[in-house]
Order: structure tokens, then C-alpha cells, then sequence
DNA sequence: TTCTTGTTAGCACAAATTGCAGATTAGGGA
DNA sequence: TCCCTAATCTGCAATTTGTGCTAACAAGAA
């Protein structure tokens, strides 16, 4: 997404207000590139604005979204995750913790849908599974596998 | 998955019961190629058997998850949905109608993550976006474009 | 038949997100 | 600067998706 003051004149081109709640969520979303769930922005936006409404926090995400200024990603786990990043990027999950990590991707428009008929194909997007290091560190010691289980427990999981 | 007769033998190989509602959803699920929600399959599974639990049904495929027997798959828009298609396969999903389909690709194995270190990749999963063939009529009848909304909006359009 | 163990059904409950309505406020105009 | 009004924010109820718990059940073993 591009920078606070970019947000602020293009929501006031379009005769939205700046209010200070759009204002520190423009901030936060900015610096941000942990794809933060809603709720962990609302706890970050409380520590710096307390009484600010997680309704508020919601509805910034879709106005955002809407305005094609971040995209929502949905990688199983529970809570969607936001992605201030509009390069042309791809994700990496870690079963175990969770974690979503940006990766620029080689090799994508060689990308070929096989049998695929009757379907317009706008975006490709990819999503690499596995283990982090620190994970693959803790696991050695404990020596357990990747818990996974279904898809609400790995919603917990993943906090 | 396997067939329902299959599925019988392993559950009773692990001694567990094949139950009606059991042979019932392994039915429904095998000649199910839609990828349904867990909802889908309940309102399916009450045509045939009217009573039967909707906990059951979420029972009934954690379990089978849990045996390898299907998968989740999470690409946004509010339920998960399973997936039991074994093969090495990928998703496209029609942003206007919800629909997801399977599809084969080529050229995954040249799928080639930049700057990734400190990570154990094991899995690859591509989605394709786009507008299936019904939506593409209906969209050029009226005129209207993809209703992209917030996560939630995406998952009622989708039903 | 009776016991044992795995299952089902149903309801309460939890998490994530939205709908609604009344209280507030940003910002343009007098 | 002050005022007015549409845009916002907040809090809470409601919704959706999925799980925890437990009493009633069912099927095979003893």
C-alpha cells in the first residue's frame, strides 16, 4: 500500500475524511509486513489510541481493500490476514507457527492450467508449505512432528 | 479419497464402526467433485437421511482428514471446504460465483522462491483467479463487474 | 443378556466479522 | 471563527463457522 500521506489525499480525492483513527491505521498497516490479523492491529492500534473500536479496525481493512490499497489473504488458520504489499509477490506458510512470509517467485508464468476450459484466468497466486527454522530448531529438541490437525485447531495453533 | 467400500474396510481395520451416517457421507463425498462446505454436505446428507447431525458431518471429516483420506482447502470466503481429490492437483476459483474446480498443472516443478532462506519447503499449492464461463455470460448481460468485497461478502456471494 | 466401547445428536459456547443506531466529529461554507 | 451536515466511530447484538461436552444409543464380545 502506499504511504500514509498517499492514503490521506486519496481518501480525502474521494471526500472521506482523515480521521485520527484512519490516520494511525494508515501508519501501522505501513510498517507493518507480518500480515497481522484484524485483531492483532486493533491490539497494536490500542496501545497507541485506547478506545479505539475494533469495528473501526474492520472497517478501515475493507475500505482499504476496496480501494485496492491491500489485499485480504486466506490461508487457512482461522482469522483472515491482511497484505499491505501490492508487488507481485507469492506467500510461504509455516504449518507450525503459522508465520506468513512474502517470496518474490521465478518461474511463474510457465505456469500452465492443463484440461482448463470455459475460465478466464486473471491472477495466479502461490503459496509455499512448510517448516521455518525455528521451528525446525524446537522440533529437533522436542522431536514431535507438525501438528496438524483440522482446521480450527490449527487456527489456535497458528496464535 | 478411496472408494466407500474402501473407506469401510480402513475404518474397520482401525476399529471403528461403519455407521449409516458413515457409509452415508463416504457416498456423498465420493461422487462429490465440488469441493462443498461442511454445510453443503449436511443439507445433501439430511435429503437422505433427515436427522442426521450437522456435528456428525464435522466429525465425519475431521476424521477422514485426519486419515489422509481429504483435505481442507481455505481460499478465502468464510468456510472451509474439503477437498477429496488425492492427486497432485491445484484449484482455480471464479471470484464472481465462489466456484472452485481442480485443475492439473504444468510447470509447478519450476517454481523456483527467491530469497528464502532459513525455511524447509515440502508443499506447492497454486490458485488460479479468475471468471468461469456462467459469470462471464451473466457479467456481460448486466453489465456489472467481479463484486469483490470484504472476506465475509465474498463468502455470502459464494453460496 | 449384559457389559464395553465407539458414535450420534443436540446444545452451549467460542472466535471472527458484520449490521445497526445513536453519539461524535471533520471540514466546507457563511 | 462558528455552524451544519454528511461521514465516522463506537458499542452491542446478531451471524457464521466450527468445537466441547455429555447423555442416550448401538453393535459386538463375553
Amino acid at each position: 500500500m502506499q504511504s500514509p500521506a498517499a492514503l490521506a489525499a486519496l481518501y480525502r480525492s474521494q471526500g472521506r475524511k482523515i480521521t485520527p483513527q484512519r490516520q494511525l491505521l494508515f501508519q501501522l498497516m505501513h510498517e507493518n509486513d507480518r500480515h497481522p490479523t484484524a485483531e492483532a492491529l486493533f491490539e497494536e492500534a490500542s496501545a497507541q489510541m485506547p478506545g479505539i473500536s475494533l469495528r473501526t479496525v474492520y472497517q478501515t481493512l475493507n475500505e482499504l481493500a476496496e480501494m485496492g490499497e491491500l489485499q485480504f489473504i486466506d490461508i487457512g488458520g482461522g482469522a483472515t490476514r491482511f497484505d499491505p504489499n501490492l508487488e507481485d509477490h507469492h506467500h510461504v506458510v509455516c504449518t507450525d507457527c503459522g508465520q506468513i512470509r512474502d517470496v518474490h517467485v521465478k518461474g511463474t508464468a510457465a505456469l500452465r492450467p492443463l484440461d482448463l476450459e470455459d475460465f478466464t484466468v486473471s491472477e495466479v497466486g502461490v503459496v509455499f508449505q512448510g517448516v521455518c527454522s525455528s521451528c525446525e530448531k524446537s522440533r529437533a529438541k522436542t522431536g514431535r512432528s507438525a501438528h496438524a490437525k483440522s482446521p480450527a485447531l490449527q487456527a489456535k495453533v497458528s496464535k
